[in-house]
DNA sequence: TCTATTGCTCCAGAAGCTATAGGTTTGAGG
DNA sequence: CCTCAAACCTATAGCTTCTGGAGCAATAGA
């Protein structure tokens, strides 16, 4: 039987996120000691350690839950397991191509050496003015 | 004088988001209509699109508050923009290295084809098990 | 047994909006 | 001038994913 801090110090999920996954319903409410506190076995930390690992995939709670809820039935096509985590990685794709943009943008607007005045500043005026683009975004 | 609904079209800032940086003192409480209705000059206009461009690019609310602040002094040396800019650039860098990492972690595990069951399913073990990972996260 | 550490519940806040409810003002057509 | 739909108002709550604090109870090691 692991306490609330064990199972923190061995997910690395801190506990009032442990307890905030309980009342989302990502994890079971567990067994109480005789004084109220919880007590879980093996399986939760397991739980709990795939749930870490998908959120540090940037999956949301909601794709999660989905996840869980399929590997409950180990005897079905897994199909949707795959279109949850093929979709997650466009949008991470999709995130990546909007940053690439930005990050040239910004590369432009910070050849601003910084020896001059606000009044002629580059980064002052190219965020006044969307027309300084080169992509639109 | 332009409306809430006018300024709304023109910048492509959403009306309850217009009031919402009102609230924030991102943009300063305008004049009234005899009505108690929002009626905003052009100045507030080219500000809140100032305000649009640098939250497309990513900036935060507070660093946009800097920059709009320094612009009211256009005397000053602007490296403090400079600065603002170029940290925001750095956030942006390693954004998109850490999304980089998920992207080929992610490929790794979408390479289930979909066609067998949950219990052997790529996705959910590779999910479950931390250490199939290549690199740590 | 004492006491430091850990745990409990409940509540508020962070960021940046978005939505809803319930009402008022505006402006264009008749 | 009148009407009526569209636009506007305020206030409040909700979203997401946690994080932190207050005030008190339980546990574990010396």
């Amino acid at each position: 039987m692991y306490s609330i801090g064990d199972l923190s110090r061995r997910t690395g999920v801190k506990i009032p996120t442990i307890r905030y996954y309980e009342q989302m319903g990502l994890i079971a409410a567990p067994e109480r000691s005789e004084g109220n506190q919880r007590r879980y076995e093996r399986s939760e930390l397991e739980r709990l350690a795939f749930i870490r690992h998908a959120r540090d995939l940037g999956l949301s709670i909601d794709s999660i839950k989905d996840l869980l809820a399929l590997s409950q039935h180990p005897e079905r096509p897994c199909g949707e397991a795959d279109r949850i985590a093929s979709e997650h990685l466009a949008t991470v794709r999709e995130k990546i191509a909007r940053l690439r943009k930005l990050e040239q943008e910004l590369e432009r607007i910070v050849a601003c050496d910084g020896n001059h005045t606000v009044g002629d500043c580059y980064v002052i005026r190219a965020l006044a003015d969307h027309s300084m683009c080169e992509s639109e975004h």
